[in-house]
DNA sequence: CGTTTGACTACGC
DNA sequence: CGCGTAGCCAAAC
């Protein structure tokens, strides 16, 4: 949809295959599979950090129509761990329903705890073998405990 | 042809 | 910690 440029399709295409590596049970975010692919030509990285996650949701809606059996996309949710398709919508209430059939679990708020079912990425092999980057974590490491946080 | 809107996120209050 | 806002690109109105 958004993001109509010769790069267009090669972005949806490694979005897509990105997601095909997410295990059953576990979810990833918009946002880490954007930091995994690196910013298209012209996009400057400050900008792509707020664009990438856009675009991978639009590739997702381009997966309803072309290559939805093979794409898991119900396991790619947003940042806060909720469903990002309008509530109370068919699709919205699919996907829900798709994940706890995975043992997803959510909470009063409608999100699911992704320190326990983010999916940790592609390892390192998988990426490089595709130009693709290491996964960025969203936060900021904790300085004091060293370790990495993972969202 | 100007406006609105969207499967997002980061940031400020 | 919850809620509102800004920023950005295209497609749909």
């Amino acid at each position: 949809m958004a993001y109509e440029n010769p790069e267009a399709e090669r972005f949806n295409a490694l979005v897509w295959e990105i997601v095909r590596q997410v295990p059953e049970g576990k979810v990833t975010t918009y946002g880490f599979i954007a930091s995994m692919i690196p910013p298209p030509r012209g996009v400057a990285a400050n900008d792509y950090a707020r664009l990438g996650p856009r675009w991978v949701g639009d590739a997702m809606n381009a997966v309803s129509g072309i290559d939805e059996p093979t794409v898991p996309w119900h396991r790619v949710i947003n940042a806060r761990g909720g469903i990002s398709l309008p509530e109370g919508s068919k699709a919205a209430r699919l996907q829900r329903q798709r994940l706890e059939a995975e043992g997803i679990v959510f909470g009063p708020k409608n999100t699911c705890d992704l320190k326990k079912v983010g999916w940790e990425g592609p390892d390192a092999a998988w990426l490089e073998a595709r130009g693709l980057l290491q996964p960025q974590p969203r936060k900021k490491p904790d300085e004091n405990s060293g370790q990495l946080p993972l969202f």
